[in-house]
DNA sequence: CATCGTATGTGTACGCCGTAAGTAGAACAC
DNA sequence: GTGTTCTACTTACGGCGTACACATACGATG
């Protein structure tokens, strides 16, 4: 009999994030995730403190697959190029950022929290002050992280797969158009043409950072 | 004895959201809620078909309080007061945009589904195809969500009550200055002169706004 | 080699959760 | 009266996170 492989914290966060990303933040349990290790449950406390320590885990995990945007690039594009990353990264596990909104998993390792540091220098560089830097960082966070969370089960969100398309004909099916007139036409848009997640936060990325270049340009009259 | 007024939904969804708003989203569970109104959980099962139905009701109720904004007004207004309003509403009910995060609630009522409808009309109004004014719609809609979930518990959040401070300032403790000099220069700037998650809001929407603005001008030379 | 402390995995149990199923009693129609 | 319907309650099931006690295996030490 192949004696088993040990096991250790690192393995312990892969097959979580792994059975995250297949099974959804609701399918990870200390029950499942140890089945899908061959062990029991309470064997995971050797190596993790608890669930949220593995949530913190894998946030950070995902955190550190950020790519972080060249320096030398023009503010705006650094700005872009970091927001257009932890954007990817995120959607490529949509649990982490459930798990962040939700206060499930709170990952304050510096690792974690580079891509944000990043962003931030950037910020400065186009001359804002703290605050400034402060609300214009709030403002590309709360958009990447809506745009995740809305295009993963959000009320409008485009919910491409699983029980995506059946979840937007279920809402025109339900919806009198004489009252959402204008909605309802979205809706049967998305539903002819189908919906690009990516695409669209790009294009919701550009706007906002167009609004941000305006604002930096009123500081420093240059 | 005092006869005890008998129950139905309107009574079930009143103490709901009374419990979410005291206990958060995962304190409201069926046998808490059945307590608080003196009753045993399984009799709530008589006024609504489940849980998830709980849910549903308190979004569609919120969804119900937010205010639409006057058609009269410029679009770009009519927009910002949108936004605002849905802000507003949900931010007395952070247990909402949760819910709706995170797939929990699903309304699709007309009625739900109004604010969102007017706020097409003035994209509409602006002058975006269709295409357009859903992206423009997912811009507005993910930064609302994103800043109330950000200012609720999120990652770089600021969270102003409850563990807020202390949170804060445990970031400020585990992390190291030199790796991260810039977020940790604005975290110090949040500790000492507070947070004001509303007022960074506005701000951010304000600065998409003009994002906005500056692509539907593009749309008609007028 | 034997021994022993530590690290790792297991079994059981507790108090939560949502809810299916069955039942008891009251209110009402006939 | 009898029957129907509606509401609330009781019990129970399978799941959750995890505390606690226990077994076993391993590496260092004698």
């Amino acid at each position: 009999m192949t004696r088993r492989e040990p096991l250790n914290r690192e393995r312990v966060l892969d097959a979580a994030l792994e059975l995250a990303d297949r099974e959804g933040l609701e399918g990870l349990s200390m029950r499942r995730l140890a089945k899908s290790l061959g062990v029991e449950a309470m064997s995971l406390y050797n190596h993790v403190s608890n669930k949220a320590d593995i949530l913190d885990g894998i946030a950070e995990r995902v955190f550190s697959q950020v790519e972080r945007p060249d320096p030398a690039l023009p503010w705006q594009e650094q700005v872009r190029a970091a927001a257009l990353a932890m954007y990817q990264a995120f959607s490529r596990h949509p649990v982490v950022p459930l798990a962040l909104a939700t206060d499930q998993s709170n990952p304050t390792s510096a690792r974690a929290l580079e891509p944000i540091d990043g962003l931030v220098g950037a910020l400065f560089e186009a001359g804002f002050d703290d605050l400034g830097a402060w609300r214009a960082l709030g403002a590309v966070n709360s958009l990447v992280m809506g745009s995740l969370l809305l295009s993963t089960g959000g009320f409008t969100g485009g919910q491409q797969q699983h029980a995506g398309a059946a979840n937007v004909s279920a809402y025109i099916r339900e919806m009198d158009p004489d009252r959402l007139p204008h909605f309802s036409r979205l809706l049967r848009m998305t539903r002819e043409q189908g919906v690009r997640p990516a695409a669209d936060f790009e294009h919701a990325l550009d706007m906002l950072i167009s609004g941000l270049v305006a604002e930096a340009a009123t500081l420093r009259p240059a």
